[in-house]
DNA sequence: CTGAAAGCGCTAACAC
DNA sequence: GTGTTAGCGCTTTCAG
């Protein structure tokens, strides 16, 4: 059974594929009549356009790269998953699909530029590519090179300037954590932060010095931690074990990252420490288990479904609107939110999202 | 600047363009001289052959399409999108891609068949299609009808016997978790369901109700609790209250779900009630909080990267091997395992997997 | 072993 | 408004 193409459409129509092609298209003038004809027997053949033979003529496909770095996707946070669906979602909506592919930016020789593109990108299955979080720069060079329409979402560095981003306020979001801690009274606030390798985890510890300056509190060294790579909440309750030890006389905790926070709380509650009545805790990202922890995590929302949106809705602009201007290589940076639960001791507001009776 | 193209190399190399062709696909015989000498000439131009050229060729393009109905993306547990991430990082092994579609079923008229199959899958955009978890039977029909090459992903159904499943196998899982607080002495337990509209679900409980008939062990009704529709956690949390509050005589819960679980030890904790010592509970699926939580979650392991990549791998076997034979329609059922933390009060093994210090 | 040529199914000038 | 035709870039007989 041979498959039914547009000229077997043509011929039972008593038309041209050209004319086939426009009401395929909905493009030029073609008398209702016709169409009107054509349309039927479209529909009584089912007739569907192959996309092989469409993309061929067109050069282009409709498909949008997402490259992600594997080390997003181990940890227990799915940080990175969800901003990935979203862009599917949203992708969706707008007729394109997404194709994913997983890095190991491990294997490149950072030094030189023997970086192998994913391979759909290298044979232009995609039209465009989203870059998903931390990767390396040569990589990024590459895309840039090669003339591949890019952007990147949750990343951003100065250096590509000629590049458009999709970032969150972190720093605002440091900010206002921090601000919340002052504002409930805390004047000695830990700053737990991790491998501060990805720029949004340094924005926010600048955040966190920016909103003490701005409250007239010394912002101390002896009060800000980082540390090495192990597992988020490992980490956290290795560090409350070490601020019980050393007996650290901070009263608030400003944790980076919610499983840190989590971890911590862990420790300090072990150890007869109330939460929030002794110390505060805020943590970072506001994912799924803050809300129902114990106590539940006041935090900051990361609004991961919308970095992913507004990503597929740039590369999309940019790639299929040919009226897209150059001048829109913004750096797009997306608002945070203080979501204020029970590990501060403070309730300004209820947490709508916790819906949870507890 | 035109593309560089087949014929282009072809030219450089004075060949034709089928010889080009054929060192391109490593088939047929070349002289090892002119392969050489063709090969520099790709390396030389840095050329990749077009992805869509190919294709129409072809009639196929590596392209997979999986598609999963949006309530399975709704929950806090993140199984199906960790069963979907398992396809695509195998699927990039194999060469393939893997496009994603996101169903709304609740708009189907079950009655009817007026299902509109994704656009990816309709014009062809895909060479095989992975359902993963529940769907509508129309659905599935539909595919059978348009003869799609299918697999089903954690989802079966004995309706569909002209079609290659790969599940998990549940019934087993809720075997091993009854026979597991059996095992410690405990006579009284409750299986505590939630809506059993999945196959999976049912299949734990005849599990539950097999181990209990093995251990002579009467299945009572009374034990037994399915649900209505909401979130897992804060149904766990009222199963909890439930069973205080009418002074439920049972000494151990099978909870049909770590989060439901997880409900319903904040629950009995909360009033007074220890766990392990005074009431064991078991979980279901082994998602990543279970390690962290207090305490640690006994549960079953449920292998969803593993059921991913045969997914994958039969789907391709299937679609690109022309060896294929029917015969391997089976249904695959991979095995599940009880991960024993502290819930239940039993140390039999440590849990490698929660290298977390608490 | 290599080349010529006929598609694969659709789009888009351009002509009528 | 509609038809003709020349591609898009590759694969695959079929000759030689």
């Amino acid at each position: 059974m041979k498959r039914i193409t547009i000229r077997d459409i043509a011929e039972k129509a008593g038309v041209s594929v050209s004319t086939v092609s426009l009401v395929l298209n909905n493009k030029g003038y073609v008398s209702s009549e016709t169409r009107k004809k054509i349309e039927q027997i479209i529909e009584d053949y089912d007739y569907i356009p192959s996309v092989h033979g469409k993309n061929l003529a067109r050069r282009y496909s409709n498909l949008i790269g997402a490259v992600i770095s594997d080390v997003h996707f181990y940890p227990q946070e799915k940080f990175y998953t969800q901003l990935f669906l979203s862009m599917v979602i949203n992708a969706q909506k707008m007729g394109k699909n997404v194709l994913l592919s997983i890095e190991h930016p491990e294997n490149y020789n950072t030094k030189a530029e023997n970086i192998v593109l994913p391979e759909f990108i290298r044979d232009r299955s995609v039209d465009g590519v989203i870059v998903i979080g931390d990767i390396p720069e040569v990589f990024i060079s590459e895309l840039i090179k090669r003339k591949i329409p890019t952007v990147l979402a949750n990343y951003y560095s100065i250096k590509f300037k000629d590049i458009l981003c999709i970032t969150v306020d972190n720093k605002w979001g440091g900010y206002l954590a921090t601000n919340h801690l002052v504002s409930l009274g805390h004047k000695k606030i830990c700053f737990l932060g991790c491998m501060m390798t990805h720029p949004s985890l340094r924005d926010r510890l600048e955040g966190y010095k920016e909103a003490l300056r701005d409250n007239d509190i010394e912002v101390d060294d002896k009060y800000i931690f980082t540390s090495t790579d192990i597992s988020p909440f490992e980490y956290g309750y290795q560090m409350g074990m070490y601020f019980i030890e050393n007996k650290i006389n901070a009263t608030a905790i400003f944790a980076i990252t919610d499983l840190i926070a989590m971890g911590c709380i862990k420790a300090l509650k072990n150890h007869g420490v109330k939460i929030p009545d002794d110390v505060a805790i805020v943590g970072y990202d506001d994912i799924n288990v803050s809300a129902i922890s114990d106590p539940k995590l006041t935090t900051i929302r990361n609004p991961k479904e919308r970095v992913g949106e507004r990503a597929i809705e740039k590369i999309v602009d940019m790639v299929y609107n040919e009226n897209f201007a150059p001048a829109y290589l913004e750096h797009v940076v997306l608002p945070v939110e203080l979501v204020v639960r029970e590990s501060c001791g403070s309730s300004n507001r209820t947490d709508e999202s916790a819906n949870i009776i507890l």
